[in-house]
DNA sequence: ATGAATGCAAAGGTTTTGCACCCCC
DNA sequence: GGGGGTGCAAAACCTTTGCATTCAT
């Protein structure tokens, strides 16, 4: 079919190969990203700051670190929160602060997919995708699918609109996957 | 065309024709709801009362009107801020409660279509509809359409999910609306 | 040494909660 | 009169900001 479907990331415990509800992850399930991957986001990084005359700073490392092994969506709390966990001496707004900068470095991009519609980073990737969120236990997944893209825009051009983006995010239960 | 569009609802400025950037409004939009349909959701609203208890105070029934003026979609804090205007003796936290009854009553359904992400408040109806926003002006148009719909069940149902909510929101800016 | 980055704390903004008082049924 | 509702203030949250200090370059 055409929907290319990438379920790739997840919620606060990505090291286990658990759903933050407890149940085992869907097979094909990628909880971080492969050494080649992590050292070229960090190369991109790298760039980034030398171009704009910042600072590689140890908490902005051990802060980039974390996010890559988390391998998917986070919001900010929960990085908040592991960042505490692994560097108490890390200031919140040290976290928000990068955070800001990473997307500035299109390492990592915003959306807002988060249940109680807070933002979600994400890996920045040129591709475009939508999100399936867990209301039980807010792990994430995405999909994508032309069809339905193309639909959206034929219809927003007869209401006399253009897309700047969108968002489409599809709600499930944990208690009713039927997989995972 | 498959698609139902009713350009009804809009932010914080209903009462003068008005997006709230200045423009007009699109022809066709209805900025308040008809005598008809406010008593219809008074009378549901009564009878909700009645049914669980719980009690009419002048104070709600000044909040359900306001909110009917409004006509479409708002959210929490300019309910909070219309609601200080008209009545200054009425606190925040007494909108907040009554947002919930409100949604409770099936009065209002809860949607997270804003910019900031935070929750908008429109009017329940059991047809769903999906949201373009106005990234400028905070405007909120409705759009639906099956045939995506059709294809979002099926896409999810091939990755072993099964919707429970969805939330389909296309953002545009005011500068590129070739209308309105 | 110069400017960026940090940590801390304080401030902001939004929503929730506790509690005494009020008032609808 | 009893329980829901209100108002106020305080508390909870999350995020941003100011400022002195530290650190990378």
């Amino acid at each position: 079919m055409s929907a290319l479907v990438r379920n790739k990331s997840v919620g606060s415990k990505s090291s286990e190969g658990r759903l933050p509800c407890g149940r085992e992850r869907p097979t094909g399930h990628q909880s971080s990203f492969s050494p080649q991957r992590r050292e070229e986001l960090k190369k991109r990084l790298d760039e980034f700051l030398a171009e704009q005359g910042l600072k590689r700073s140890e908490q902005r490392w051990q802060i980039v670190e974390l996010i890559l092994d988390e391998g998917g969506h986070l919001n900010a709390q929960q990085l908040v929160k592991k960042v505490a966990d692994q560097y108490p001496s890390i200031g919140a707004a040290t976290v928000y602060r990068n955070l800001k900068t990473l997307c500035d470095a299109k390492i990592l991009r915003e959306t807002l997919t988060d249940v109680g519609g807070r933002a979600v980073y994400e890996p920045y990737e040129d591709d475009h995708h939508d999100h399936v969120v867990c209301l039980d236990c807010q792990a994430v997944f995405e999909f994508a699918d032309e069809k339905i893209e193309k639909l959206q825009d034929e219809l927003l051009e007869e209401m006399g609109f253009r897309e700047e983006r969108h968002r489409h995010i599809v709600y499930v239960r944990c208690e009713k996957l039927k997989r995972a």
